[in-house]
RNA sequence: GGCGACGUACCCAAGUGGCUUAAGGGGAAAGUCUGCAAAACUUUUAUUCAUCGGUUCGAAUCCGAUCGUCGCCUCCA
């Protein structure tokens, strides 16, 4: 069945094609290193990780390279920007290496908690500085860069198609503008590729080249590394919405300048999470991380659902009441799996009905390979479960078959997290257990009542009692 | 100021010309079960898709206007 992908590039819903049939190449930005990655920064990896699994669900060989950008850029394009990783350094007293490790560390670990599989290759800005120093050479030799006081700046008017991915209108972009011009650009929309170091003070990251010691432009990295290591041009380049006006354009800009080749051929973009006011944001001081749920009593896979539950392209407003819907939807959902398990050495002797089964497999593969529509697919799952046509057994095959590309864990269902219950409780438990024995039920449902204060609830279940703890 | 997106039940959300007199989840209500609860299960919950016009045999889906919400144009997933 063919995969359907929105390509930016067209604005238009299209079949996917393969530059080699059966592999995909696959690029997706990265983290910037020098501070925590927020909920909504793991949207979009989300968005990738469905992107991944749904073209490895068809039996694409995916080679997905993610970037961590660990080279400090300025927060503005001017030259009064500070440097996020040079300041963030100021702020904690480490190295900028030290700071990159740590926060490319934890990334990796709320990446895990979230489910999304790990690239085949994470490739770091920093260990590519000759390739993106050999990438200005060309763009050198083929005319399309100049030389300023404080950097190397790449001509965007010598591109007849510059920013065409975004539909940039190059001259209303002037009007209105916040931009700080800077006077020594010929044209608005050039960028740096290469940026000299301040004459006064040494920066941590810098290095020697041709035009003088300083550090890579932000976008040349992703184009020379997915050069590197997926070719001139592949398959599928993917970020978050944010990135079509400036980073993509210039990174498209840069690669077919050079390689006077198609980067790549399809360009997918995540929409944003979003609060109540509006984006959510770094610079805001504080933000939501995945520990923040963890802290609140929230599984990483209960915000995974929630992303599974709106389509990657619309934008997604944030709440805990969402998240709470999310997470009481999966804890169900594993339950019935749960009893699923249960019941399918039982009832071995029900026949299933092939067309049903056939049906929603055919109707869930229908809905990932239409761009991704994950909501609809979780809608296939519970149509799924609540069939009656279907026996224990073939469910839990379909199930765990799906869950291949949504990554929610449904398998595990016994392994939800073991609380230690303190003895005190356990104590009380036992007397409930005894005075419901000897059908005192009054004294049992004081001893619930007393239970429940010290933060655990009792459920009674076949042939014995349930411990829940009780979260906020 | 320029560019763009969106507005579907109490909440989230799919659907983008006939298959749909609108999926799925959450919530709420009723029922089964239970010493009672809880859980689980079953059922019910939009003649209607921001509003108003238009195109069409046929529209939530296309066009126009209006209202509303938000994003981008500056580092940003």
């Amino acid at each position: 069945m063919d995969i359907t992908l929105f390509n930016t590039l067209g604005r238009e819903k299209q079949i996917f094609k393969p530059i080699t049939q059966g592999k995909a190449g696959v690029y997706t930005c990265g983290p910037t290193v020098y501070d925590y990655q927020h909920i909504g920064n793991f949207r979009t990896f989300m968005f990738e990780d469905f992107l991944k699994r749904v073209l490895m669900y068809n039996g694409y060989d995916v080679k997905h390279i993610m970037n961590i950008t660990d080279v400090g850029h300025l927060v503005s394009d001017g030259d009064e920007g500070e440097d996020k990783m040079e300041k963030g350094s100021e702020r904690t007293g480490k190295t900028v290496w030290e700071i990159a490790e740590y926060y490319t560390k934890v990334f990796m670990d709320d990446a895990k908690l979230l489910n999304i599989l790990p690239p085949e290759k994470y490739t770091k800005a920093t260990e590519y500085i000759k390739e993106q120093v050999d990438m200005i050479k060309c763009l050198e030799e083929k005319g399309f860069i100049y030389v300023t006081s404080d950097g190397v700046y790449f001509d965007t008017s010598k591109l007849s198609d510059y920013g065409k991915l975004a539909r940039l209108d190059i001259e209303g972009l002037e009007e209105g503008s916040r931009i700080g011009f800077n006077e020594e650009k010929k044209n608005k929309t050039d960028f740096a590729v290469w940026k000299f170091s301040p004459k006064d003070g040494r920066r941590q990251m810098e290095w020697d080249s041709p035009w003088g010691k300083g550090f890579p432009g932000w976008h040349l990295e992703c184009s020379a590394m997915s050069k590197a290591t997926l070719g001139v041009t592949f398959d599928i380049h993917c970020g978050g919405i944010d990135h079509v006006p400036v980073h993509h354009t210039n990174e498209i800009a840069q690669s077919e300048a050079c390689n006077g080749a198609e980067s790549a051929h399809y360009w997918m973009h995540g929409a944003f999470l979003e609060e109540e006011t509006g984006k959510m944001s770094k610079s805001k001081g504080e933000f939501l991380r995945v520990q923040t749920l963890i802290d609140k009593g929230y599984s990483p896979l209960d915000y995974r659902y929630m992303c599974l539950g709106t389509h990657y392209r619309k934008r997604l407003l944030f709440s805990w009441d969402v998240l709470d819907s999310a997470k009481t939807a999966r804890v169900r959902l594993k339950n019935r799996i749960k009893a699923l398990k249960e019941n399918a050495a039982n009832f071995t002797n029900i026949t299933n009905d092939s067309n049903s089964v056939n049906k929603f497999k055919d109707k869930f593969l229908a809905s990932i390979n239409d761009d991704l529509n994950m909501p609809e697919a979780l809608a296939v799952v519970w149509d799924t479960l609540k069939d009656e046509s279907i026996s224990p057994a073939a469910k839990l095959e379909m199930i765990s078959e799906f869950d291949r590309v949504l990554g929610l864990d449904l398998e595990k269902a016994e392994a939800e997290i073991k609380q230690d219950v303190p003895a005190e409780v356990i104590a009380l438990v036992n007397e409930r257990i005894a005075a419901k024995k000897a059908r005192d039920f009054k004294l049992a449902d004081e001893l619930r009542d007393k239970v429940k204060s010290l933060g655990f609830e009792i459920v009674d279940v076949k042939g014995g009692v349930k411990l829940k703890s009780i979260k906020n």
